[in-house]
This record gives C-alpha cells, structure tokens and sequence, in this order.
DNA sequence: CAACCTATTTATAATAT
DNA sequence: TATATTATAAATAGGTT
C-alpha cells in the first residue's frame, strides 16, 4: 500500500510479516479509537497477537472488560434478540426436537407396554402396574385387538394372504418389535445436549470453517437500540 | 481526514456523524480482513452499528461465531492465563472472603450456643441439642466462666472496679450481646454473591468507566501461544 | 529487532449528483 | 437519503539507520 501496491496475501516473509502485522495492529486500534471517540461509540479492542507476549487493550483493561462483560451478560437475551436468524434456527430445531421427543416418548410407551402385555400373556401378573399403566396396557391391547379383527376380517373375505386362516396370533406374534429398556430416550437427550452445546459454544467444527491456527480476532460493536433480522454478509466490495 | 484535517472529536452532527460511521465502518471491516489475510490471523468482526438494522460480520456468520466461541469456551482457562493480575486479584479476594466468613460463622456459633445458653439459664431444656451443639456450648459456658472468675479475681485483689464485690452475674448478663437469628450469614452470603457476580459478569460500573450509552464494539485477536503477564495499556502515541 | 524515512497507496471529508 | 467524485489526510511497504 505503498512504495509497491501489495497483493492481499499471506505474507510468507517471517520478519516482513510480523512487522506489517505490528504496524497494522497499531493502524487499527488508532481506527477503532476515532470511530469510538468521532462517532460515540462505545468500543473496545483486544488483541492477542503472536508477536507481542501480551495482549493489547484499547481503551484500557477497564474498558475492554465492560464492553466484554456487557457482551457475556447479555447472551440469552440482547444476543439473541440480534441473532434473529440464529434464534428462530434454533426454535426451530427445539421445536423439531420437541416433537421428536414426544413422538419417542409415545413410542416408547407403547413398546413398553406391549412388553407388559407380552409378559402378561406369558402368566406374569400385573399388580405392580399403576393405573396410568394399566390405562396405557388396555390402549396397546386396544390396538392390537384391533388388528386381529381386521384380519380376520380380511380372512373372512376370502383374501389372498399367504398365511393360513388361523395365522392371527402367529402374525401379532411376529410383529412384535424389540422391547425397548428403560425410557429409551438416551439418544434423545444425548441429542438434546449436542444442540444445547452446540448453542451455547457456537460450535462449528474448525474443519468446517477451515480455522484453527490459533490466531483470532474480534471486533464487535455491541448496540442496544435496534432489532436485527438478518445477518448480511457482504462488506467491502 | 480529508479536505479537511479533522479533529478527534464527537461529531455533532447527526447525518455527517452517522455517514463518518458507515464510511469508517467499512474501512475498519477492510482492514481487519487484510490483517487476517496478510498476517495469518484468524479473526473476526461484528459490528452492531447504531444505523444499520442488522450487525456487519466478518469474514461470515459462521467464521465470527467460531471465533467468539473460543473466547466464550476458554473463559477460566485460557482468559485467566491472559490475565494474571485479574485472576490472582481475585484470589486474593476468595481467599479474604473466606477467611471472613469462616471468622464469621464461628462468631455466629458463639452468638448462637450465649443464646442457647442463657435460655438454659431461663429454664428451658436442652433436649434438642445434638452432641456437637452441646460441646460448642459447653466451650462457650467455659469461655464465660472463665471470665467470671477473671472478674472475681481482680475484685479479690482489691481492685478500683465502681461495681459491687458481688457483680458477676449482673456483669454477664450486662455482657450478653445480642443474640443472631438464623446462622447470621447473610450478609456474608449477600457479599459472595455480589463477588461472585462482580467476577462473572467483570462487573465495573458505568459511574465509574463512562460508558453506558449502549454502542459497544470489541476487537480482539485472540493468539494461545503464549502466556501474558500484564496487561499493558499504551497503544498508538 | 526498533525507530525513523518517504514514496505511494488508501482512506475519507467535503461536496456534488 | 444514498451514491459518486475528488482533494487531501493518513497509513504503510520497503528501505535505511
């Protein structure tokens, strides 16, 4: 950018790096500055850099750590409010988690209680079912009834099944689905937990965004007095 | 900083303030984005602006969410390193605070079993009292008997005291301080708490730092090979 | 290395559209 | 009010000390 218009790359040069590196940390704390003090904006800047073995701070540790701490207080809420996008994407995946997990959960107690009426038709007793237990055993053997009926009615109309005519209770037998153990909702709530984690980290794998070298930066400028919709992506032309 | 020399200061303005901004802004995005790509930096931007309705990020969502992610998840590993003095200020505090409070509590045990004692005294058992109750009374029984006799061998002695040679029980009872409800930690408790928040949330007020009119902006480039001592405060001449 | 040069490139304040 | 222009201030690459 001068003496030679300098192509925007990596600069592989180790001394020339670092001394365009320090240059520019120092061009661009003087900038943050003149946009805090020339248009009130209540700013800080942080770099850790490898080059120096301390961090800088502008306007001072003070400083830094209210914009930050103003910055780690809000989270749940201002943050959000101006991460739209984010919080109606995330809505949305606990909403689809949700209804996963009710789905799971009556599938669950189904398969539990087709388990029970198994056992109970193998001569187990029920007495140690409650009554929401028994309500939900009398449903399942509803349905299972039910589909007995069916095909004997289908039977009945001289259908082309391959089965004999008595094949009821082999085919129910069949159809039996693997009892679940416990709740069966382990991956459920071990999905929950990556989502929560993965909200409350932000966490985009390194790879994915071809990170990872250990030097990072931010620079935020938090305001209060607006809504944000969306997070446009295209600056500088 | 053009046609004119500008002067470092609040632009009163509100329509040239406003268009400084988005001008700076932009140039500020820029230069951060060179920073990264000349210098290997990983970093990000996001600049909530007072104008427009949606934050400017840099280089994308994404990219500024990784980046604020590790300084989110390193907090009481990596940041605290970054900042000694912090972290052993704080020390220094907990450790105070607990000394205070184990001060406290055992002041409050004393307060406790006087009172215990004195009911004892007006007539009421001691059924309740478990073992380590009783032995902390016994001791604070000793405590005042010890100083009983104390009294009475001063008065022994002939001394100038303006109470009469029979005072010790009225001298005890004058003595009884007044007796804590509850375990009297609260207010130790309400001052943990508030350390513990002033910690989490690098709590300075806005009286004392000037800020608070809700524009905030954070630059930091974050770099974990090394280890920083102090924090130094003087950029740019 | 750091600090200082300066030729240039960049950034941008004021202005025009 | 946003964008384009342009004169000028500021930043800085490549040297030099």
């Amino acid at each position: 950018m001068t003496r030679k218009k300098v192509k925007l790359a990596y600069i592989t040069n180790d001394s020339s790096r670092k001394a365009t590196f320090k240059k520019r940390k120092k061009g661009l704390m003087k900038k943050v500055s003149e946009l805090s003090t020339l248009c009130g904006i209540d700013a800080c800047a942080i770099i850790y850099s490898p080059y120096d073995n301390s961090p800088e701070v502008w306007p001072n540790i003070m400083g830094a750590q209210h914009v930050l701490s103003e910055f780690k207080r809000m989270p749940e809420m201002e943050q959000s409010k101006k991460m739209v996008n984010q919080e109606s994407f995330m809505k949305q995946r606990i909403a689809k988690a949700s209804e996963q997990l009710k789905k799971q959960s009556k599938e669950n107690r189904e398969k539990e209680m087709t388990e029970v009426m198994y056992q109970a038709l193998a001569g187990k007793g029920l007495q140690n079912l409650n009554l929401g237990d028994l309500n939900d055993l009398s449903w399942v053997i509803d349905q299972n009834m039910k589909g007995i009926y069916k095909r004997i009615e289908a039977i009945k109309k001289g259908a082309s099944t391959s089965s004999s005519s008595a094949a009821a209770a082999p085919q129910v037998a069949a159809e039996r689905k693997p009892a679940v153990t416990g709740l069966g909702l382990e991956g459920m709530q071990r999905t929950q937990a990556e989502w929560f984690n993965d909200w409350m980290n932000n966490n985009t794998s390194e790879q994915q965004l071809g990170f990872g070298h250990g030097n990072e930066m931010i620079i935020t400028n938090f305001n209060n007095n607006h809504n944000a919709n969306v997070w446009p992506n295209d600056f500088f032309p």
